[in-house]
DNA sequence: TTGGTTGCAAAAACTTTGCACGGTG
DNA sequence: CACCGTGCAAAGTTTTTGCAACCAA
């Protein structure tokens, strides 16, 4: 299941490589194999340390423009949540997702809602027939712990 | 209309300066004016000529040191959008909007929806009851600029 | 061999911080 | 006078770029 959704990802990067020329090397093949198995939302560090454990000779330079080509063709998707770094995750075509961030914790939550999709769509064609090629919504919310949401510990209290 | 809106935002930085102690000095008060001024999203870059414009001998850490005060009393939101900088916009607690952004020339929309708005309430309380304080909402697509859209124009063409 | 690619380090771009001076209360 | 606030520059971070060496086709 997962892993179809890679191969076919990988696929789709082979088919973009092939049409603009690129050279498979065995860097970029590494770091695109470790973004893809990746879940949720990971750093460029983060990538980075995964790759260098299959392949130590990565440079930072080499994830960022890897992970620049991935986003040029749709298969990566950049976020920026509040701590100053990008970070990156897989666009799936399907599977498209949300996030719920609690701001006390910092908690991440994943959702998605085709009902909001398609007002999207239609707020969209609705403000002059813009055509959307994504979107990004992040709702910031207090997760209640006190109801005892599982993962819902706060690390860092706000002052 | 938006004076007595800038005027109450004004007011509301004063009582969070009084009860934190703050001072007031002749540069913060500038700074405060012309954000409250601002229209849509503006970055520290363009903030700071503004208020050099009148006040020539302010500084970028009191533009970055004030603009974190009036984050911090909710009367500015920090936004990313995809250019590296972070921009402000001011917070009126009504009118909140949300984002459309044209990837090939960069051009900025704004937008309401009440009907998403609500939806995403339910959202967030169908993942487990958080209550939402705030939310971002960017859309992302190509405007119609063979439609003639009102400065649809593309400064910078993605090669 | 012909380029695209890479790692390293330098360079950029954006923010934050340290410090001595200055202004407010 | 006590202290917060300011400007400047240095220090941090994160990301990009220049370049010689490398490697795939």
């Amino acid at each position: 299941m997962k892993a179809s959704e890679a191969n076919r990802l990988r696929a789709q990067f082979e088919e973009y490589a092939r049409r603009h020329g690129l050279k498979s090397t065995q860097q970029r093949d590494a770091i695109v194999d470790q973004f893809l198995q990746s879940t949720g939302h990971i750093s460029i560090d983060d990538l980075l340390t995964k790759v260098r454990k299959r392949n130590p000779k990565v440079g930072y330079a080499t994830v960022y423009r890897t992970l620049k080509l991935l986003t040029e063709c749709g298969i990566a998707a950049p976020r920026q949540f509040g701590d100053g770094q990008t970070r990156f995750e897989v666009m799936g075509g399907h599977g498209h997702h949300d996030h719920l961030i609690c701001v006390q914790c910092g908690l991440i939550l994943e959702f998605e809602n085709d009902a909001i999709e398609q007002l999207q769509d239609e707020m969209a064609s609705r403000l002059g027939g813009f055509k959307l090629v994504r979107h990004k919504l992040e709702l910031y919310g207090l997760c209640p712990k006190a109801a005892g949401v599982k993962g819902g510990y706060c690390p860092n209290e706000s002052k």
